[in-house]
DNA sequence: GAGACGTGGCC
DNA sequence: TGGCCAAGTCT
């Protein structure tokens, strides 16, 4: 381990580099500012990073858009309906970013005159902001200097200074290692240089060492492996469980849809009516009658569990309602009902085994 | 601190 | 093909 004087000595030198890397490779991302323009808002920069969470820059591309072009302003975003909201946010995943994205609009339109905390602590206090998040818009929007660490920074650092302790006990080390090579001037395009480093250069497998604009700096490069860091705990083996969809038709062509609770799985999301997710192979439909059972099971990975969701229909009479609360859908409108990618594809299966059957 | 929480792409 | 991974947060 090197003294410390040495340690920030060589931050500056590296930092240095990598904006100066940065200067000619910056990509260019939609909420970003167009170099030498003025800084893009910190309601851009904010919704970016909290679709950006867990989430890759090509599947963000497409929403970032459509929530930009409908709602350009916090204080739009702050009175959208909370379905319209939930239902534009459908397939991105993580839903209780969606919640939180219009609890923390609502926050700032209620508390803050409709602008965002420019310090890391008063970002931090809102809804679904988090240490990282607060640090990057305080740093990219407001030009605070703050250690945004993210999986790219960590990744980048552990392999800067060959760190071999696992994950997450080196989270520490990590962020004391990022706070000395980030610049005091600059810091929001420096987080942002650290994060494209690890999105396009030093990524986690097959790093490019060759073309790396801090080779020179790097510990992990001098090793026989590189890509070995950082080094993280083993995971646990993901559960598989069995669920049941009931796809309910009305006469008319209109398919009930419920709203799942705020709190949980697909939380708050247009949903079909389904069991839990450890049901009997054989349980209950919610009412009796002529069900009809889809041969093959929607498969579905979830972080933590794998799903296979049998799917059962039935058609009922224009009067009859389900129990409990729930709407009428238009079918043939199913895509624009903002269902999660799990009952999308139920409902996709449904709709396909219908039209095999018109054609005999 | 560890588990819950989505989805799609990659090898 | 199944596991890993992606600009994390909340409890």
């Amino acid at each position: 381990m090197r003294v410390e004087g040495d340690m920030v000595k060589d931050g500056v030198k590296i930092a240095a580099g990598l904006l100066a890397h940065y200067d000619v490779h910056a990509r260019r991302l939609p909420w970003r500012a167009l170099p030498g323009a003025n800084a893009t808002g910190a309601y851009r920069v904010w919704l970016s990073e909290v679709m950006l969470q867990q989430t890759t820059v090509a599947a963000v591309g497409p929403y970032f858009a459509k929530f930009t072009a409908r709602w350009p302003s916090v204080e739009s975003l702050a009175a959208a309906d909370d379905a319209d909201l939930m239902a534009a946010w459908a397939g991105l995943g993580y839903y209780a970013r969606a919640r939180n994205l219009l609890a923390c609009a609502r926050a700032v339109v209620r508390d803050h005159g409709g602008h965002f905390p420019d310090t890391e602590e008063g970002l931090r206090a809102l809804p679904g902001v988090g240490a990282y998040t607060a640090a990057a818009v305080a740093a990219i929007a407001f030009g605070r200097r703050a250690v945004v660490v993210d999986a790219n920074v960590e990744r980048v650092v552990a392999r800067l200074f060959a760190i071999d302790t696992p994950l997450p006990a080196a989270r520490p080390a990590i962020r004391a290692a990022a706070d000395a090579i980030t610049p005091d001037a600059r810091a929001g395009d420096f987080a942002q240089a650290m994060m494209d480093l690890g999105a396009t250069i030093c990524t986690s497998r097959n790093p490019a060492c060759g073309i790396c604009p801090l080779r020179d700096d790097c510990a992990a490069v001098r090793t026989a492996d590189p890509a070995a860091y950082p080094v993280k705990a083993a995971k646990k083996t993901r559960p598989h469980r069995n669920g049941h969809g009931w796809w309910i038709e009305r006469a008319g062509g209109h398919v009930w849809l419920v709203r799942r609770p705020d709190k949980g799985l697909l939380g708050g999301m247009r949903a079909l009516p389904s069991s839990d997710w450890s049901a009997d192979p054989d349980a209950a439909p919610p009412f009796a009658a002529d069900w009809r059972t889809l041969a093959d099971p929607v498969a579905h990975v979830f972080t933590h569990f794998s799903l296979a969701l049998t799917v059962h229909t039935t058609h009922v009479e224009q009067d009859h309602a389900p129990s409990g609360a729930g709407e009428w859908w238009p079918v043939e409108r199913i895509a624009d009902a903002g269902l999660p990618t799990l009952f999308a594809r139920a409902a996709q299966a449904v709709l396909k085994e219908k039209d095999a059957d018109a054609r005999h």
